[in-house]
DNA sequence: TTCGTTGCAAAGCTTTTGCACGAAT
DNA sequence: ATTCGTGCAAAAGCTTTGCAACGAA
């Protein structure tokens, strides 16, 4: 079921800017609150801090599970998420199942997503090309793109070798 | 909410080719059902007659109202909906809230969905290029696709034009 | 006759909501 | 002192499942 692995923003990254890009997401919520007249909570500070330390593609109730010791409830989780995603500090995908999925998007280019339904795994890959065709497209309809959702499902290779190892399709 | 519209399979065909048109799909489902010892049953001919001569995005709530008048059990409807899909005569997309929708594929050259969110509609779009971006994408990192979604949700061109009218954003 | 299929209602999941208490400003 | 946020549990969607009756082969 996916464990949560930690991870750095891009590559890896001295401790000095890893500081920094933590700060600076703090920052950016901090602003949101304060423009919307919202407060800033222990709960929504200490979710962030979650999110930034160990981000990958967690699911709702996984994120619930590793900060539930800290005393957030999963209906805070599910509404501070909604909030993050308001000011562009994460996006959600969603699994094969539909079910909710999240990420820490600061910093990081836009992407999207192959699922592999065997294993759970989601690898990222990056399209710049797609993304020019969408944009054409979009403008050419007059619809005004908010978000989308571009996910492929299938075998991973790990996952296809192994089911071609005990029988061949 | 979406009216179900007639909609012919391509533009506009004759007579003669719709009754070869659902003659064909009708020989491929009960063909699929044959293969794997199934049963071709009153409820499943009414529902892929019923999407065939309707079709358009509808999802699984609004095809039950449709068919219900016929004793077809919602259970059925979501039940039906995968044996269809297990036989490539329809494909289901999922709207901006999560739920099910599909649409008739047989004949159907393959479509991403432009969903507005203030009224609905969805729009199909075709992208060859994407889809050989994809492709090659997934031959690369030994990915074996068996489905995606691709979706991009925002205001259609009406929608847009309603907003701007009241107030400038 | 056999066994897949159906409708119904109950159960399952994920997500949302109501409410009284607690906390940020 | 306000007013927003939180946790809990209940409620709300959407989808699946158990089961006895039914019907296709």
């Amino acid at each position: 079921m996916m464990a949560l692995r930690p991870e750095v923003p891009h590559s890896s990254v001295r401790t000095s800017r890893l500081a920094s890009y933590r700060k600076r997401a703090h920052d950016i919520l901090a602003e949101h609150l304060a423009a919307k007249g919202l407060r800033l909570t222990s709960q929504r500070e200490k979710l962030l801090e979650f999110l930034l330390s160990r981000n990958s593609h967690g699911s709702i109730e996984e994120i619930y599970q590793a900060v539930r010791g800290a005393g957030l409830g999963r209906a805070t989780v599910f509404r501070t998420m909604k909030v993050l995603e308001e000011c562009d500090l994460v996006s959600h995908l969603s699994d094969a199942n539909g079910a909710l999925r999240y990420e820490v998007t600061l910093d990081r280019p836009h992407h999207d997503h192959l699922v592999c339904i065997a294993c759970g795994r989601i690898v990222e890959v990056r399209w710049p090309e797609v993304e020019k065709v969408q944009r054409k497209s979009c403008v050419k309809l007059g619809f005004e793109p908010v978000w989308h959702r571009h996910e492929i499902f299938g075998r991973c290779a790990d996952c296809g070798k192994r089911r071609t190892a005990s029988s061949a399709t």
